[in-house]
Order: C-alpha cells, then sequence, then structure tokens
DNA sequence: AGCACGCCGACT
DNA sequence: GTCGGCGTGCTC
C-alpha cells in the first residue's frame, strides 16, 4: 500500500501541515510528487498538493481517506514547481507550505485577501437600530461588527476578523439574514504601462563578447551543459552577450528568465529590454503588488510572454518551456531570500534548471566566492571578459589614507586628494559620483562621557538620528524625540558621529558652493519614481556631483562621470560578519568601475584607515584573482563557506529563558548526534540583532566540511523539536550558506 | 478555511 | 431546562 502526503490548499497558516492519504491501486503507478489532487477533507472535497509518498502510515490507517482525482500530470509546470518546493523545503529547512508559497503563483492567498469586503446590505437607520438591539442584548460581537460597518461603511474580511475578534460563526448568520453581505471584487489589474517603446536592434558583439558568446554556446553543445559563470570586469558589455543568448533561446521557442538586482530595475533597464523584445517581455519590479505579479505570471502561463525580467522572485515563473535563466551581478545579496525558506536564487536556478533542462549563466565583474569556487573546480564553466568595451582603459584608483590626512590637520570628510580631483571635474565640467555605505544622516548616537549608545526599547539596535529632530529604529520603526542629555548619566555632551550623505552633501555644499548636487540613499528614494528622477537628472547632467549609498553604484551607465570617491571605505569592512571583506571588495570594484565608462579616461579615490588591507588594495587594482586568493586562504584557515559548509539555525521566543534552554539544547544534541565527526559548533550567541519587537532571537553555527552531515543534523533537528514541547513556543529558523 | 462541539448566559 | 451565541479545536 501506498500512502499520500497532502497539504491542502496554502491559503491558510493554519493548515500548514501535510494530510496523509491511500492511494488507490489504479492511482499508484501515475502518482508523483508535485501533482495535484482532489481530495476529501473534512465533509468536502478539496484540491491538494502531493509533497511526499511513503509506504507507512503515520497514524492508524482506518482513519485515512483515498486520493479521489489526480488533476495534474507530471509535465505540467505546477508539478514541476511543487517539486521545487519540496527540494527547497528540504535544502533550507522550511515547512513545506511556506515553500510552496514562494514558488506557486499566490492566488488564493492575497488575491482572496484583497478581495473580500464585508458590506452592509440594509439602511443606515436599520442598521443603526439592529447596533442597538444587538448591543442591548448579548450579541456582542454582531454588534461590533454592525457598529464597525456602520462608522466605516464596509471592511476588509482579514482585518475585520483580527481587529474586531469576528469569525465565520458570527458573519455567516448576519449573511444568511441578510444584514450584510461579503462582496468578491473581480478587479482585473492592468499593468501594462501606455508609452510605446521604439524597438531596436541588437549591436554587434565586440570581439570579446562575441568570443564569450561562441564559448557559451560550445558549452550547451556538450551533453550535460553546466551552468556558465561569466567573469567579465566592469564595463566589459555583459549586457550584450545576455542580449544575444536570450535572442537565441527564443528563436527556438523556449522561455527566458533573467534575474537582477532590484535596485537595477529601473526604468532604464526596462526601456532596454522593451526595445529589444517588445511585447514578448514583462518586467516584474518591486513596486508591483502581488495581485499585478500574480497577473504576469498568468500571462506566462498562457503564453503571452516570453522573456521574465525581475528581483528573486521572477524566478518561480511558471514557464512551460524554460530554456534559460541568466543572473545578472550573481554576487548580490538580493540573490539571498531573507525570510524562510532563506533560498538562493543562484542554487536554486540551477536546480530549476537541472529538472526543466533549461541552461543557466551567471555574470558578475566580482563573483561571489562560491561561485567563482565552484568554476575553478570544473562544476561551473568559467568565461573570462577581460577587456572594457571598445578597450577603454580601466580608471587608475589611487588609496588615501585618513590617518596621515589627520597627522596634516585635515579634519574635513574630503581628503585634499579628493577635494582636488573634484575641483578639477568641475572645471572640465566632468561629473563626480562620492559614495558612502551608509544610510540616514549621522548613524548611531552615544554619549561621550559614559559611551551610552542609545538603543530602541524593543529590538536591542541603535536608533537613527535623522535630520527632523527624530531618532528613528529602522527595525521596528519606534520613534522619539531627539536626546539632549544622556539618559544613562545625564551628561549633555549627546550627539551623532559619523558622516552620512546628508552631512557629505552638506560639506559639498560649503566646499563647493556652485556646484550642482545630487543625493541618493534611502530616504531620497522613498517615493515611487524619485530613483528614476534622480539618475535621469544626473545622467543628463543636470547636477555635477551625486552623493549616495551602495544605490548608486549599480546598473547605470554616466558616461560624463570621470571620478569616482569612496568617502569611507571602512564602513562595509567593520561589520562584524565573516563576509564583509568580500562585500568591501566587490562594492569598491563595482564603484571604481563606474568611472571612465564614456570616452575620457576615469579615476577613483579610495578614502581608507586601513590603506593595505587586502580587500581594498585589490580593488584599487581591479585585480578579482588576487582577491579570491587571499580570502580563500583565510576562510579555508577558519573553515567559512565556501571553504566549509555552514548551518546556522535561528530561534527566537518571547520567553528569553526558554529561547536560551532551548538553544543550549540543540547545542548538546547536536554533539551528541555526530560525536567527533569533525562538527564545529559556534554558539548558541545572541544574533546580531538580540531583540525585534520584543522577541528575543539567538543563533548557532554548525560548520563542516561535508554538506551532507549538516543535512542529517538539520533533520534530526526538526525531528526533535516536533516532538519536544518544550520548543512548542520557540520558532526556530535554518539557513545554510 | 469551514465545520462540529461544547460552554455559558438568558428567557419561555 | 432549553435555546442560541460564540470561542475552540479538528480535519487524514
Amino acid at each position: 500500500m501506498i500512502y499520500a502526503d497532502i497539504i491542502i490548499d496554502i491559503s491558510h497558516e493554519k493548515l500548514d501541515r501535510s494530510f496523509q492519504y491511500i492511494v488507490p491501486e489504479e492511482l499508484e503507478s501515475e502518482i508523483r510528487v508535485g501533482m495535484v489532487a482532489a481530495v476529501p477533507f473534512g465533509n468536502c472535497q478539496r484540491k491538494g498538493y502531493v509533497i511526499g509518498l511513503s509506504r507507512e502510515p503515520k497514524i492508524s490507517p482506518e482513519k485515512l481517506k483515498p486520493v479521489g482525482k489526480l488533476l495534474s500530470s507530471q509535465e505540467t509546470t505546477e508539478a514541476r514547481l511543487v517539486s521545487l518546493a519540496a527540494w527547497m523545503r528540504e535544502r533550507y529547512g522550511s515547512t513545506m507550505a511556506q515553500a510552496l508559497k514562494t514558488v506557486l503563483p499566490v492566488r488564493e492567498k492575497i488575491r482572496a485577501k484583497e478581495k473580500r469586503m464585508i458590506c452592509l446590505n440594509v439602511e443606515r437607520k436599520e442598521a443603526e437600530k439592529l447596533a442597538q438591539t444587538l448591543e442591548s442584548g448579548r450579541c456582542k460581537a454582531r454588534a461590533r461588527l454592525v457598529r464597525a460597518l456602520l462608522e466605516e461603511g464596509s471592511l476588509d474580511y482579514t482585518e475585520a476578523a483580527a481587529r474586531l475578534r469576528i469569525n465565520a460563526s458570527v458573519l455567516k448568520p448576519l449573511a444568511e439574514k441578510g444584514i450584510v453581505r461579503i462582496e468578491q471584487d473581480e478587479v482585473y489589474r492592468m499593468s501594462v504601462d501606455g508609452d510605446v517603446i521604439p524597438r531596436e536592434e541588437l549591436s554587434v558583439l565586440t570581439p570579446v563578447q562575441q568570443r564569450a558568446f561562441e564559448e557559451i554556446k560550445r558549452e550547451w553543445d556538450r551533453p550535460a551543459p553546466r551552468p556558465v559563470l561569466i567573469h567579465g570586469i566592469t564595463g566589459s558589455g555583459k549586457t550584450q552577450v545576455y542580449m544575444k543568448l536570450i535572442q537565441t533561446v527564443a528563436e527556438k521557442g523556449q522561455q527566458v528568465i533573467v534575474l537582477i538586482p532590484e535596485i537595477a530595475l529601473t526604468y532604464q533597464t526596462v526601456r532596454r529590454f522593451y526595445g529589444w523584445f517588445g511585447e514578448k517581455v514583462s518586467v516584474l519590479n518591486s513596486r508591483l503588488s502581488p495581485g499585478e505579479r500574480y497577473d504576469q505570471f498568468k500571462r506566462a502561463r498562457r503564453g503571452e510572454i516570453q522573456i521574465m525580467v525581475g528581483p528573486r522572485s521572477a524566478l518561480f515563473t511558471p514557464f512551460s518551456n524554460l530554456g534559460l535563466i541568466i543572473i545578472d551581478e550573481e554576487h548580490e545579496q538580493t540573490y539571498k531570500s531573507e525570510s524562510s525558506p532563506r533560498y538562493h536564487a543562484r542554487e536554486t536556478a540551477v536546480r530549476r534548471a537541472l529538472m526543466e533542462g533549461a541552461r543557466v549563466v551567471l555574470g558578475s565583474a566580482t563573483p561571489s566566492l562560491e561561485a567563482y569556487t565552484k568554476a575553478v573546480s570544473g562544476e561551473y564553466a568559467l568565461v573570462k571578459m577581460t577587456d572594457r568595451y571598445e578597450k577603454r582603459p580601466l580608471p587608475e584608483v589611487s588609496i588615501v589614507d585618513l590617518r596621515e590626512e589627520l597627522k596634516a590637520g585635515n579634519r574635513s570628510i574630503l581628503s585634499r586628494k579628493l577635494k582636488a580631483a573634484i575641483e578639477q571635474r568641475l572645471n572640465a565640467g566632468e561629473q563626480t559620483m562620492l559614495f558612502l555605505n551608509r544610510r540616514g544622516y549621522a548613524g548611531f548616537v552615544s554619549c561621550r562621557s559614559c559611551g551610552e549608545v542609545l538603543k530602541c526599547p524593543h529590538c536591542d539596535v541603535a536608533l537613527a538620528e535623522h535630520n527632523n529632530g527624530k531618532m528613528i529604529c529602522h527595525y521596528c520603526g519606534y520613534q522619539r524625540p531627539k536626546a539632549e542629555v544622556c539618559p544613562s548619566c545625564g551628561s549633555p555632551y549627546i550627539g551623532g558621529f559619523k558622516a552620512g550623505t546628508q552631512q557629505i552633501e552638506a560639506v559639498l555644499h560649503k566646499c563647493f558652493p556652485k556646484a550642482g548636487i545630487l543625493r541618493m540613499d534611502y530616504d531620497t528614494t522613498r517615493t515611487k519614481g524619485s530613483y528614476e528622477q534622480i539618475l535621469s537628472s544626473f545622467a543628463a547632467h543636470e547636477a555635477d556631483i551625486l552623493v549616495g549609498t551602495q544605490m548608486i553604484v549599480k546598473g547605470h551607465d554616466f558616461p560624463d562621470v570621470t571620478l569616482v570617491g569612496a568617502i569611507a571605505a571602512d564602513l562595509s569592512l567593520n561589520a562584524s560578519d565573516y563576509q564583509c571583506a568580500e562585500r568591501t571588495f566587490q562594492l569598491l570594484t563595482q564603484a571604481v568601475g563606474r568611472s571612465g565608462r564614456g570616452k575620457k579616461p576615469g579615476e577613483a579615490v579610495i578614502q581608507t584607515y586601513h590603506p593595505d588591507h587586502y580587500s581594498i588594495q585589490a580593488a584599487a587594482e581591479q585585480d578579482y584573482e588576487k582577491f579570491y586568493e587571499e580570502e580563500m586562504s583565510y576562510r579555508t584557515l577558519l573553515d567559512y563557506p565556501p571553504a566549509a559548509h555552514m548551518l546556522s539555525v535561528l530561534g527566537s521566543g518571547e520567553d528569553e529563558e526558554l529561547l536560551e534552554k532551548g538553544m543550549d539544547f540543540l547545542r548538546k544534541f547536536a554533539e551528541r548526534v555526530s560525536p567527533g565527526k569533525e562538527l564545529h559548533i559556534i554558539g548558541p550567541a545572541w544574533a546580531s540583532v538580540g531583540k525585534v519587537n520584543d522577541v528575543y532571537r539567538k543563533v548557532l553555527y554548525l560548520k563542516h566540511s561535508q554538506e551532507s552531515v549538516l543535512l542529517d543534523i538539520k533533520n534530526k533537528f526538526e525531528k526533535y523539536i516536533e516532538i519536544n514541547s518544550g520548543f512548542r513556543k520557540l520558532h526556530i529558523q535554518y539557513d545554510y550558506i
């Protein structure tokens, strides 16, 4: 006898578990993981996803009901996406429902939520009378609902349920009596924008691009093509190669997914894609509502579009004949999901491609250590593009030691060298970009007498000081007025220290009063379109200097920019994780690469307190291999990924003591499960943000050279936690690196 | 999510 | 006692 584990819909968290069904004999040969089946549930028929098959019943077999009918075949797109979800569940340790929600176009969940409204179905006078009778009687819940409806006209179903503590047994009788009605809006969202963009021909590839293109084609002709990593230096024109590849695949009638970092999803990119591929392309961006995204996915499924461009989540576009997945700027952090399942788009893309017989092309000027290691080992094919477009030279980079500046009596944020260089650009009518890896005005505020740092009372993070005189927590949004005296010792000497983009802007205004200055950071790009507006204004040479956080570093060609300045390269170097050197190198290399992309040669100035650090040196020389060697030897020495595998276990809960106990338990459990198997355990320690919204967070890290050992431990953890009631009030999340 | 079940206060 | 509202817990 075969039993099937089935998830009923994915509509509600409460049904976030599987139910077992008997597979009737005639379906035994047909049923597969990923299929959709009709099953009896309670006293109605429901749709369910088959997520596992086994020969063992989990509960007494008399209670099990049989699977009704299979609604999909193995070949459907949906079934393949469900199998992908099953893989993600296993690989990233999430629940199956979470994985399914990530992978399947959200239909039931989001749409139902937005659609269902409760409205009054009777005259106001009548409702008023009714409310009074209900209030005087004992129908308190009904009275609450009618009162709220009188005040607000109509209510969102889920919101009302939560706020007024209303449930179906309150609503249903009222609906049957015709006092209220539930409206289902069949609103269809239009999302294709109006302006017509003229078609463009793909430009002819340069010899370097042509060679890369042919190398990739050669890999594709092999019996089992590997994922290809294009390592192309900044300005080598990787995009042209992607376009040619997309064209080749699209001509065969196959579909293409192009992932780009969210930050690069600007109007410019969108325009270019529409220009080249016209109606066949759809671009997702973060501003689209879930409903709009769903509509785009539906168009993709119906075959109305052939190329999907978008951020991480575009990876799950339900194409039926997927031929190619491209991941641009493969090293970007945004490809790693922050919520469960914490999947990495690169890995998941490789998996999806394997399942569907598609190809994968990754590209970056500064590949992630993970990807490059795989390329070196031969798991990926490596294609190099070592010349800039039209053989333009790389910018000339100088490193300025800020300690020396201070010694020379210069206390300004701008070094003498950088200031002189900006002056020179202004006189020559060329543009400058200055970047700072920090947002907001002045970072944290601390007391200069006792060292106390002002923190959020809920989140255990430093509050950021903003220009409007308020202090804000960037995690939970807590606000308080600016402190005049130190809350700990009462000293009036309290204030922010580090410079932010606003402060740099102020200094620039002072130094160069005639210069046009634009600022771009988290605060100036909140409103819709402001991001594009700033960039296009700068591109049109309406300003001489652009100041910003790392978001100015990405995806834009400004041919008039001949100077890039990194104000404080150390900001990212001083972060407290093992990847900070990699991030610093990537940021600096990308920033430096923005300079001199036009006809005029470029220059870059890096200001730092660590002029000898290899990540800064290598970035200045634009030498990836040098950085890779150094960084890998460091990771190997300390057993950090990708030299070793790491499983992080994040535990959270409102009860601090319970959390500490639980996490200690897990550590001991891990020691017991795999004794002496060269397993390194770090922690449990407080997470970098130890408390968010009054929920405590602790982490445990497990390191091992073999991934399978960690997977095994994770599975054992899951089982242990399921049985052990002490974990009921704790939330455990896993992450592989 | 939907539905049965059972508790609890009010009313013939 | 009984009736109906309303929260709770279960569904393979």
